[in-house]
RNA sequence: GACCCCAUCGUCUAGAGGCCUAGGACAUCGCCCUUUCACGGCGGUAACAGGGGUUCGAAUCCCCUUGGGGUCGCCA
């Protein structure tokens, strides 16, 4: 049985590259019947909240990545860290370190001064330090007594393999002064208990992964496999930050992107199955293989990601889009009753959105009666096409209510006063919406009932 | 700086030695459709980072260089 899991850490809200990572896990779980887990990495008391927790629980309920086990927290584990812990000092792997936090910085810094890679110099492991007696007033913390030589590797499941020499590695700590995991322990224990058997998490963590090897050998664990998905750049090919704009997952949601949208454009980032670009959340668990993630970092395209919520709109089921449209307006304080059938106007509108938010702009002007603006009133509403609207409103009482009915009046009466189209189009969109930019015309009129429309241009008519 | 990883159009990618005169998509440009704005249709510009090998043959394998990313915390 395969288990995955996602392993957020609560500081804040979910960002586009864990999202990324976070379906990863989650459809390779799906794709093989496995379980999901979700585990929240509250250990960083300092900058863990609450209000993260539920933000992250929010987007991923959003994007439908749906969890099996869990949420399980760290900080309610921390008496089985400890057990795990003990357990290591008594095989010998772990002893306890009284260097100050000062004391270490300035180890570092002489390191860096000198050309070296700042690592812990073991100060204070058993055999080096001997029988010396503890500093007064110093809270030791816990070390790992990593493997002085020799070499840790392993096949990762996306990147191929990996070696790492252990000189490399220093003593790193275990368990901080008040006696919290740290990531790289936690982590150990943690995806050890959950039986997890595949670790599929970010790039920024291959560092990390021979240590936790050298943790899981010691302890005498199952090592699980490996996966490191590539970060997400930004357009400037720098790690995705706020600086960028728009990263956070519901930020995108409110701007009135599909999560159906954003799951494919995430998982076309850095995936592929051939050519296909627009799939549903379906196709991509029937199709997805860590085989086909990307070894590089893909940088982060709004352009794309727009597109692709536009193909998506015009696939969702129309009843629910109109229910969504629908809402808002409402919302908004509009009366959807009085004017075109939204129903009819949506389907019309939705082929030229990008988004939700846009759709609700581009339909609410038809629900209130627009102010026509008098540059557009002087260029369109002039005496001469008086004439041509009157008779023309006459014969719509007449025509079919179809666009081809209402589009063959039209032409009728362009003809019959040698009028070019602008000059009744321009006219009849401000009567309508006050607008100049709108769908077809005849079949914006269309969508609206005939006597509604009649009216309008009736009263509109006696103001020019 | 040290270590790890990566490298095909501006961007996301297809490509697992001959199917490649390198394909698709977004973006961009042009034309058509439309006497609105879009959508749509058609077409164009545009890439195997460089240098050495291996091979009858290399975008595909190896090495070096260059470039990019990541990591070096009592953060995760």
């Amino acid at each position: 049985m395969i288990r995955t899991r996602f392993a957020p850490s609560p500081t804040g809200y979910l960002h586009i590259g864990g999202a990324r990572t976070a379906l990863y896990a989650w459809a390779f779980a799906r794709k093989h019947g496995g379980k999901f887990i979700l585990r929240i990495e509250d250990t960083d008391q300092e900058r863990s909240t609450d209000e993260s927790v539920q933000k992250i629980l929010d987007s991923m309920k959003w994007l439908g990545l749906h969890w099996d086990e869990g949420p399980i927290f760290q900080m309610q584990r921390v008496e089985r860290y400890r057990e795990v812990a003990e357990e290591l000092i008594a095989k010998g792997r772990a002893y306890w370190c009284y260097a100050s936090p000062d004391e270490l910085t300035q180890m570092r810094e002489q390191q860096r001064a000198r050309g070296e890679k700042p690592r812990y110099d073991g100060r204070w492991r058993p055999e080096v330090a001997g029988n010396s007696s503890p500093p007064e007033g110093v809270t030791p913390v816990l070390r790992f007594k990593n493997p002085d030589d020799g070499d840790v590797s392993w096949l990762d499941l996306v990147k191929g393999n990996i070696t790492v020499s252990n000189r490399e590695l220093d003593d790193f700590v275990l368990l901080r002064g008040d006696g919290t995991p740290t990531y790289n322990f936690g982590v150990v224990v943690d995806d050890h208990d959950m039986n997890l058997t595949h670790v599929i998490r970010g790039d920024d963590h291959v560092n990390n992964t021979p240590r936790q090897i050298n943790v899981y050998k010691a302890l005498g664990y199952v090592v699980p496999e490996f996966a490191h998905v590539p970060m997400i750049l930004g357009h400037d090919g720098e790690r995705l930050s706020k600086r960028h704009g728009a990263v956070s997952v519901t930020q995108y949601r409110d701007e009135g992107f599909l999560s159906s949208a954003m799951v494919n454009y995430l998982a076309r980032l850095g995936w592929s199955h051939g050519d296909d670009e627009i799939f549903t959340v379906d196709q991509l668990v029937e199709w997805f293989d860590l085989k086909n993630i990307s070894r590089s970092p893909a940088k982060f395209d709004p352009a794309k990601l727009s597109w692709v919520n536009a193909e998506h709109l015009k696939l969702m089921d129309h009843a629910e889009l109109v229910e969504t449209i629908k809402a808002r307006l409402i919302e908004m304080g509009i009366n959807t009753e009085m004017g075109p059938s939204l129903d009819g106007l949506i389907s019309l509108l939705k082929l030229r959105a990008v988004s939700i938010n846009e759709l609700v702009d581009s339909a609410h002007v038809f629900y209130r009666r627009g102010e026509i603006s008098a540059p557009d009133r002087e260029k369109f509403l002039t005496q001469e096409i008086k004439p041509a609207l009157a008779r023309f409103v006459r014969e719509l009482r007449g025509v079919n209510w179809e666009p081809e009915g209402i589009s063959g009046c039209i032409k009728e009466t362009l003809k019959e006063f040698n009028l070019k189209m602008p000059h009744l189009a321009m006219p009849l969109r401000l009567f309508l919406t006050g607008q100049t930019q709108t769908p077809a015309i005849d079949a914006l009129m269309c969508a609206y009932q005939r006597e509604d429309v009649v009216n309008r241009i009736e009263k509109s008519l006696e103001e020019i």
